[in-house]
DNA sequence: CTCATGTGTAAACACGCATTGACATAACGG
DNA sequence: CCGTTATGTCAATGCGTGTTTACACATGAG
């Protein structure tokens, strides 16, 4: 048997954001997730502490949300929706938008991660765009649709026959165009 | 004490859809919904069963989707968002969307209701307004929209500062007009 | 009144869960 | 090779859960 702390750890938090994702907080069990890590359970209260402590961790990687300061205003829109769009194309298991989407119903700390992304990088990309007056009222409406696409994708499953990928990349884009730039009422 | 089994019976129903609406289904104890119906726990078994049957209950009553045959099409839109708007700033604890919403991303049972509105009540009402030819991407997008106004407001939890109702439902009219009656692409 | 039935209560059961502590074994410097 | 430390295993514990069982009480017809 190899032993290696930091690989069976790496494993461990691997498989947790993929039994997060697919099955929510209370519904994966930690034996399932050792059983997924290939190691034994006790282990994760050895190297986490507890099971509360390895959701944490495995909701406390930032979102690797993209650099659009030097797109083109106009383009906006469509960069956001697609670099949503291509994470879950490429069916990361366990991509941390879908971990956060589904656990954040019935957990407090996923809510709250979100929110952080909310307050800490969408608001201020907003303000960066269009400044500070009524940024965080267009921020939360960009929110309201990237969530509910994810939410429909993701725990909907809602597959390519409901939204056809070009075209929902186009209507979402222009929605978020007109979230961000149209002027205020 | 008084004994009536229907009013049991139904004050079992009614907490049982605000717990699950609050707390999601598995966090929700069979015997917290008994405590807020101020009856024995005892009882769930025997009038629903099940905690399963009796959240099937919960989630069976039809969502009572607006009319909108007599609208004008240009309204459809605002008519929409400022349906599902006004039910939460009468705060039904107990709405169905409410419940559905947060219980779906745990729950099959729910997810599939929420499919079963989205085929049975969305797209039929698409395709009497636009047609068959491409009804269900529609439909779709309408979906993201509004379940993803529902995901900030039930989950998040994201109040006036954030999303301020008239501005709001404003712009979400519009996109969802647009989701609606833009030409295809 | 009386008894059968509908309704409510309390305790106990069975199960799954996260967590813990005692023990085994690999890794590795001396 | 030895002994210490890091890493992994196993069984047991305690708790919370949904469910069931046995019992108590109200109700209303005969």
């Amino acid at each position: 048997m190899i032993r290696n702390s930091e690989a069976t750890q790496s494993r461990l938090l691997m498989a947790a954001k993929g039994q997060f994702a697919a099955n929510g907080y209370e519904r994966t069990t930690v034996r399932d997730i050792a059983a997924e890590a290939g190691v034994n359970v006790a282990l994760i209260n050895r190297y986490f502490g507890s099971k509360e402590e390895l959701f944490a961790q495995a909701v406390a990687i930032d979102l690797e949300f993209p650099d659009l300061s030097d797109v083109n205003k106009g383009e906006i829109g469509e960069r956001l929706v697609r670099h949503f769009y291509t994470r879950w194309e490429g069916n990361y298991a366990d991509d941390l938008l879908r971990v956060l989407v589904r656990t954040a119903a019935t957990n407090a700390t996923a809510a709250d991660k979100i929110m952080k992304i909310l307050n800490g990088q969408i608001v201020p990309l907003v303000t960066k765009l269009t400044g500070e007056a009524g940024a965080q009222h267009r921020a939360s409406l960009v929110a309201t649709q990237i969530l509910g696409l994810a939410y429909c994708r993701y725990i909907l499953n809602l597959g390519d026959d409901y939204l056809d990928p070009p075209d929902t990349v186009a209507a979402i884009a222009e929605t978020l165009q007109r979230y961000l730039f149209a002027p205020a009422t």
